[in-house]
Order: structure tokens, then C-alpha cells, then sequence
DNA sequence: GACGGCCTGTGAGCCGCGCCACAGCGCCCG
DNA sequence: CGGGCGCTGTGGCGCGGCTCACAGGCCGTC
């Protein structure tokens, strides 16, 4: 009874992914069969860095930080991947260790899908495969651009961008503003950018100050989106 | 004459490359007569950031940078392309614009492929979708690392780091060490890493005093591994 | 209620490195 | 041959932002 209503929900959910909702019927279901469920608390280690990669997963319920450390222990956080998101396909696709770590940050549900699973209706389906090449070429889009930002801009015009790109992945428009859907601790906003938690610290209330931001029980609210872009493009 | 010899020159270009050399022998001759030389003189800039990108090209001789600017005029190398390289895919691939600048640093002959003449092979033939996806992927492995360096090392130990790449890039052993087979000024050099000019002067002057490089012919030649190395992995 | 852990807020100091300035050098071009 | 241009070689200044240090607030746990 619970098995069955299991499958379902992982028929759901596959259906309801970007990547495999062009599926037939019939191999999403003998792909929802195979997948399993794993769960992780707040905090937890999902996958390390030089793991071997041979799976990727869905996120269900929760998100996931990815990220990596230095050898003093500084960390820089990659990306953070919504419920509905998809990670870990690089180690998968290419058979390399992985190369980031894969961290819930909140209470998070996951659908893992193996790579002896996915491999065969990969190779049969052409068009699936160049679903995935679009993921990759954004991805390397993405990460080209965070290059950018930090070799180009200083610290505010850097952290102004950040909180952009966070409003269009896990904004909600208020009566405020843009509220950021995410409570990240000042240290996480600062691995995200590549900048001390000091400086996020001092900037995030000069510009509370100016109005440009307000903070609404732990969220940032964008309340000036164009002072944002004002400071982003600011080159001095 | 010439144009029956310069077809079978592109089929010959075409076999020796990694990308095209498992299709058929005819599939790869379509494609040969249909792509186009092109030539570029030292300095050239071969695309830009922005434009329409609906072609890809392989390096036949010379080498090609591909960078991109800041507003206020910095200059980020992203890599160098040697001959038997590709670039220009994820525009191609994605079709989005252009993400950086493509510029000939040498006398440069391209072999250019359009968008329409390769997309039919690559449905055709899903083995290929599968080289392009591990291609991406190196990149973007290339990329994340290029980004954590920058985040976390200090000056010495990035272009340290750097040098190490050069060198398997370009390396080629020689009775003093390692020689770097391509000139760059300092300047490039700076660029490459993400670090100023004159710093770049600094340190490989030191480094020369040390013992640990030497310049021959403009050329830099890797003495010392070893110590380079150490360099790299110090953490201060 | 006491304690410890994680968070925010803020000031002081320091330092790596970018920027500026200038000098000397090889090379191309008129 | 002379002048300009791009490169290398160095010294000094200045500053952005990291580090350190500390104070206070908000939990969850014993």
C-alpha cells in the first residue's frame, strides 16, 4: 500500500521535472520504479568532493547548497538548487569524481537517479540528450559569469549582482518589494559572493539605511531594484 | 585543382579531430566540403561577445584566445586554444549569443562549421551528443576550478598554478626543463590569472633568482616542478 | 535559569596588490 | 636614422577588504 503510493508520487515528480517530462509514459514509470528516495536533515552531507559520481539527483522538498572549501577552510557556495531543481549530473555524465559538495540546508527530500538507469534511455533518446547539453551550456553560462564578477568588480557591485540573481531564483514580489524566499545567515551571503562576512555585514545595513534593502523576519526584501542596479554596474 | 586539394585538406582536419573522427567516412566528407576555411591575421578578433553564435570552429594552425572585458577595460583570458582545438560550441550549441571574445594570437587558419550543416549529424548519431557532453563538461570542471582559484589563492600561488597549466598545454620537455612552447607577454600572463602586470613581472623575476623557472627566447621554461608546486599549494 | 553555540553589529589595524610613474630597451616604419 | 610604440623592470603610494577582537542577542538543551 505505502509502496504503491510511493511510486506514485515519484511518477509525479518525474513528470512534473523539466528533463524527463517529454518521456513516454512507460520509461518515466521504469525510471520511477528505479529511482529511490533518500532524505537528509538540516545540515546534512549529501555528497563530497572526489566522491565517485555515478548518480544525480531531483530535489523534492528542501534545497541544496553546493559548494567547496579551501585548504584554510574558507568555503565558496556554487549554487543553491530549489525544490524542482536537478545536480549532481556532471559527475554522472562525464564518470569523474565529484567535484563540489552537495549540502541540505534545510529538512530535504531527494530523488536519486543512477547512472546505469538513466544511461540507456539517454542513449535512446537523442533529443533528451541535448535537454541535457542545454543544462550544461547555462551551467557553464553561470559559472563563467561568477568568474567575471569576481576577477571585474569590487566587493559592493558584486554582492548587488549576487542579490539579484538570488531575487530571480527564489524571489517573491510583497507589498514591500522583492522578498528573497531564503534565510541565509550573513556568512552563507558571503560564500555566495566571495567576500567577508564583515563586509556583507556592513553593506547589507548601509544599503537598509539607504532603503535600497529592507530585512523581513530573517528574509532581504529588494525594495529599489533599480539602486541595486545602479550599485551592480557601478565599475569604481 | 586547388579546390579538390584544399577538401582534401579539410577531410584530413576533420579525420584528426577528436570530435569528428568516429563518423562515417562519408558523413565526414559532407561536412567537409560544407565547412568554410577561414583565416585571421595575428590580433584579429574572430567573434565577439554578443553576437549571433550559430557556428563552431576548430583550430588548424596558429592559436586563438578567448577572453572577455570589463566595463572599464580589464581584460580576462578565459583559455587559450591550440591548434587541434575546438571553440565556439556552447554558442552553437545553445543558441545563444556569443559569451566572450574569440582573437587570433597568431597567423590563424579556421575551419568553420555551421549550426545547420551540424546539427543533422549529431541527432543522426548520439555517440557524438555523448563526446559533446563530456566536452562540456571539462569545461565547466575547468571553469569551477579557475573560479576557486581566483576566490582563494593569493597571487603567487594562482599563477603558479597557472604555469602548471601552461605547462600541459603547451609543454614540451627540453635538456633545462619544461618549456612553455608560446610566448606571451607579461601582460597576457596577468590576464590569464587575474592579476596585474607588474605583479606578474615581480614574481617571475623572483622566481628566476630562485632557480625555479627561466626565461629562453621570451619562453618560459619550468625548472623546478618540484618547487612550483609548493608554491602552489601554500595556502598563505 | 544557566550555559554554549551561532548569529549580528562594529571598530581598529594591517597587508596584499593594484595603480601610478618613470626609465631603459628592442622593433617596426616612415 | 630617428621617432614612436609596446614591452620589461622597479619603487612608492594608497586603499579595499580581510583579520582580529569583542559585545550583545537569540535560540535549544541540560
Amino acid at each position: 500500500m505505502t509502496a504503491i503510493r510511493i511510486n506514485f508520487d515519484k511518477d509525479l515528480v518525474l513528470a512534473g521535472h523539466f528533463l524527463l517530462k517529454h518521456l513516454e509514459r512507460e520509461e518515466r514509470h521504469r525510471l520511477a520504479t528505479a529511482a529511490r528516495l533518500s532524505h537528509h536533515p538540516r545540515g546534512a552531507m549529501i555528497f563530497q568532493k572526489g566522491d565517485p559520481g555515478d548518480s544525480m539527483m531531483a530535489v523534492i522538498r528542501g534545497r541544496v547548497k553546493i559548494c567547496c572549501h579551501s585548504m584554510d577552510g574558507k568555503e565558496l557556495v556554487l549554487s543553491i538548487i530549489n525544490k524542482g531543481g536537478l545536480f549532481g549530473e556532471i559527475a554522472l555524465l562525464d564518470g569523474e569524481p565529484r567535484t563540489a559538495d552537495a549540502v541540505a540546508l534545510e529538512e530535504t527530500d531527494l530523488l536519486v537517479l543512477d547512472r546505469s538507469q538513466l544511461m540507456p534511455v539517454l542513449t535512446a533518446r537523442p533529443d533528451l540528450a541535448f535537454r541535457i547539453i542545454s543544462v550544461l551550456c547555462k551551467r557553464l553560462r553561470q559559472t563563467s559569469e561568477h568568474l567575471e564578477d569576481t576577477l571585474f568588480l569590487e566587493a559592493p557591485s558584486r554582492f548587488a549582482r549576487a542579490l539579484k540573481r538570488l531575487g530571480e531564483a527564489f524571489g517573491r514580489p510583497g507589498p514591500e518589494g522583492l522578498r528573497l524566499d531564503i534565510k541565509l545567515s550573513q556568512q552563507q551571503l558571503g560564500c555566495l559572493v566571495g567576500v567577508s562576512r564583515e563586509s556583507v555585514n556592513k553593506l547589507l545595513n548601509e544599503w537598509q539605511r539607504a532603503g535600497v534593502i529592507a530585512m523581513d523576519a530573517g528574509c532581504i526584501v529588494i525594495r529599489d531594484a533599480q539602486a541595486l542596479d545602479e550599485i551592480a554596474e557601478s565599475c569604481d
